[in-house]
Order: structure tokens, then C-alpha cells, then sequence
DNA sequence: GTCTATACGCGGATAGAC
DNA sequence: GTCTATCCGCGTATAGAC
């Protein structure tokens, strides 16, 4: 992850050889090629998702995925990238989701449960790439330094903004009464969905709707004027 | 951490140069060395708390407490020993707390708001020894190895199966309801207690009392039948 | 008591054989 | 495409001089 990880990293020309096979791969990917990809990023959630990101090592994915560590390297740049894909497209969708919702023409309290049931949706539907990045406090990535990981910081802190002015809205009208204020209101609505990490498992006693349903009634009675 | 890191670890005996002095130290500790000790546990903490234990390093913990990485093994065993001094007694006090509330013959509302004073409480009086508990999801520290981890991990099921019975209680009684089951909600109730490692700064702005009080009335209007 | 120098295992990343 | 052998920086932990 650090550039100065391992031997130096070569910016984008000078390619090692195994860099330039994988580069000739991805330049014209076969079928077999981007399953055995999507393959490995899968194991990579899984792992990550129980280990951690940085504690997760490289030939800790390759075990799960049954290959050797070498060969993770044909398909991708290394951990980052791994991490880097498994977020972009699940992060990406369900912050558009949430901004639509931000932007109806709702009564506060209906947003907000619409996001509580998006977000939990989400988490189900990429499970667990999403549990990846609620474990990590984007604040301890810094040090990793890849463009898609700024990408990632900011819309969460886009996700949090969203639901901040959700439940700003909600006290102006009346709907929302607590003696906190509104951005420490909008942080536990986050946290009580995202410390579904610590429990949830897709499909196991509980759906996702289900818990969503139970989390926005706690949330929305609790906030009730 | 690991047995394997570094160089062999001496069970008991044979201990190395710095070992032998270090129990000499440690056997008749003068003042100077306890109090040399504390800030090395305060530095430790500050940096974990901020970057995760496990990618603490030490040299971190010496930059922290300004000295080198050689002269922290004078004092302790290594990481280990700082994250385990840190965490029993903020853990084991807290966790007495609750075990007391649980057992008082209040009604279940009573006792919950005063698990989470006691809670937030403790969050600030050990700032931030807990939250580095919090951060690391228990279940991940398990390759560290010490019968004190595994103490704390037995302490925070504790914790969990109080704030659970109680919730359990008050459903009984018909104080509580919700579509969730019990379970669900102590590990809400937890959550959203624990979340507050995200943002919470003591005496910044809000006092632990003030959240306390906030996020207990959130969470008893959320539950009230 | 503290620091410089050093050992050694681990993880990241590659070369190159197959 | 995959694996064996290998390089190298980093972090832990120590020895031993001061």
C-alpha cells in the first residue's frame, strides 16, 4: 500500500514483465479472464471484511481464492486495487440513490427512511464490500494515497452531508425535537445502520428489509417531535 | 504480536539482556519508572486511537512519547502489553458498572439510560483508552494472542448480554417494543453508544453528560411502546 | 536509562520456468 | 495462466556501548 512497500513502484512506464503481461491481458480481456478477476475481488471482500484491510495480506486472498499469491498479481496491481474496485461501483450507486431521495419533495421523516432502507439494501446487495468500508474509518486509509480511495472519502462525507440536511429539514419543520444537534443526529443515524457490520448476515433470520424497517421505526420514533 | 514476528519470543525463562532488566525494574519500580510507564500507555493510545492498533507501530509509540523504540522495551514487553494495560481497568471498571445497574430492581427504562451515562462516561473518564477498543471489532484481535485480550473479549460479551437482558426486561414489561428482536436492539443500543468514537472529543462542545442524555432519549422514545 | 547498530521474519512484488 | 524462487523494505526485538 505504501509506495515504499516492497520493491519501488513504478509509476507507468519501465512496466515490470509481469506488469506488462497483465496490462496485455487487460487490453483485451477474455471471458475467463474477468470472472477469474471478479473471483478474486470477491475473496478479497471476504477476507477484508473479516480481517481488515491492512491486516488482510496479500497471500491471505490468494488462500481464499484457492491460487497462489504470484498469481493475484496477473490480475490486478495488488491490494489497493483489489479494495479500489470492490468500493467504487457499490459506494458510487448508493450515494446517487440517496441524493435523489435528499432531493424529493418528501416530508423529512418518509427521506429518511427511504435512505435507511437504501443503504441497508446496499449493504445486503455488494455484501460485504460496503461492511469493508463502514470498518474502516476512511481517516485511517490516508496513508494508502490512491485517487479512487479520495474518491471514496468524499462521498461518504457526501452521504453523511445528505442525511444531515435530511434531518435538518426534519427539525425545521417541526417533524424532528432532540437536544442534540443535527450533525450529531445525522452521525448516530449513520452509525445505527452501519454497526449492522458487527451482525448482519444477508438472509440469515433476518432480511435486510426487515432490519431496515426496525432501524428507521427506532430512528424515526426517537427523533419524533 | 504475533509469535512469529521479530525474533523468537522467550516463553518465561531465558529472557534476553533488556528482559532481565526490564523485570528488574520492574520488580522494585521507582516512581520515575511508573510514571515513565503511564505516559508511554497515554502515548500508545493516543497513536492507536488514531491509527488502528495493528498499524501502530512502535517507532509511532516512541515519536509520540518522544524517545526512541529501544528505550519502550525498558518498560514494557512491547505492543501488546501497552494495549492490554490501557484496556483492563477502563474495561473492567465499566463493565462493574453495568453489572450493577442491570441488577438493580429498576424498571428496564430507568436502568438503560443509566447503562448509558455509565458508558459515555467511562468513553471520556479513559479517553481514548475504550475507543480503541471500540475500533477494533474484538473478533479481529483474535490472532494476538493473551489471555488479557481474551479477558476483554470476555468482558465485552458481558457487556452485551446486560444491555441485552435488560432490553429483554422491558419488553416483558411491556415498556419496550419493536419489530427487531432483543438482540438486535442491544446491539443498537450499543451502537449507537459506541459510534460516538467517530466524532466525540471530550469537553468539545458537548459534555459526555449531554450526549449521554441525548442519545438515551433517542434511543427510550425509539423503544417506548 | 537511553540510544546506535543489528538480527531476522513477514509481506509486497517480481522474474522466469513451466 | 500458474507456480517456485527470490528481492527488498519494514517492523519487532535485542545486544551492548554510553
Amino acid at each position: 500500500m505504501n509506495p515504499a512497500d516492497g520493491q519501488a513502484r513504478n509509476g507507468k512506464a519501465a512496466r515490470s514483465n509481469i506488469g506488462r503481461r497483465r496490462a496485455r491481458a487487460r487490453s483485451s480481456p477474455s471471458e475467463a479472464y474477468l470472472n477469474r478477476r471478479k473471483e478474486l475481488i470477491d475473496a478479497a471482500a471476504r477476507v477484508m471484511s473479516r480481517k481488515g484491510v491492512k491486516e488482510t495480506t496479500v497471500g491471505d486472498i490468494a488462500a481464499e481464492a484457492g491460487t497462489d499469491r504470484a498469481s493475484i498479481y496477473y490480475y490486478v496491481n495488488g491490494k489497493e486495487e483489489l479494495l479500489a474496485e470492490m468500493l467504487r461501483s457499490a459506494l458510487t450507486a448508493s450515494t446517487e440513490s440517496i441524493q435523489a431521495i435528499a432531493a424529493s419533495p418528501e416530508p423529512a421523516s418518509a427521506k429518511l427512511r427511504r435512505i435507511v432502507h437504501t443503504w441497508m439494501a446496499s449493504y445486503d446487495a455488494h455484501f460485504p464490500y460496503l461492511y469493508v468500508w463502514v470498518y474502516e474509518d476512511p481517516s485511517r486509509l490516508q496513508g494508502i494515497d490512491s485517487e479512487v480511495l479520495d474518491e471514496m472519502i468524499d462521498l461518504s462525507q457526501q452521504g453523511y452531508e445528505l442525511v444531515r440536511e435530511v434531518i435538518a429539514q426534519g427539525v425545521r419543520d417541526g417533524e424532528f425535537r432532540s437536544s442534540l444537534p443535527v450533525g450529531v443526529l445525522a452521525q448516530s443515524a449513520l452509525g445505527l445502520v452501519a454497526w449492522t457490520y458487527r451482525w448482519y448476515i444477508p438472509a440469515h433470520e433476518l432480511t435486510a428489509r426487515d432490519v431496515a424497517d426496525g432501524l428507521a421505526d427506532l430512528m424515526l420514533k426517537g427523533l419524533a417531535a
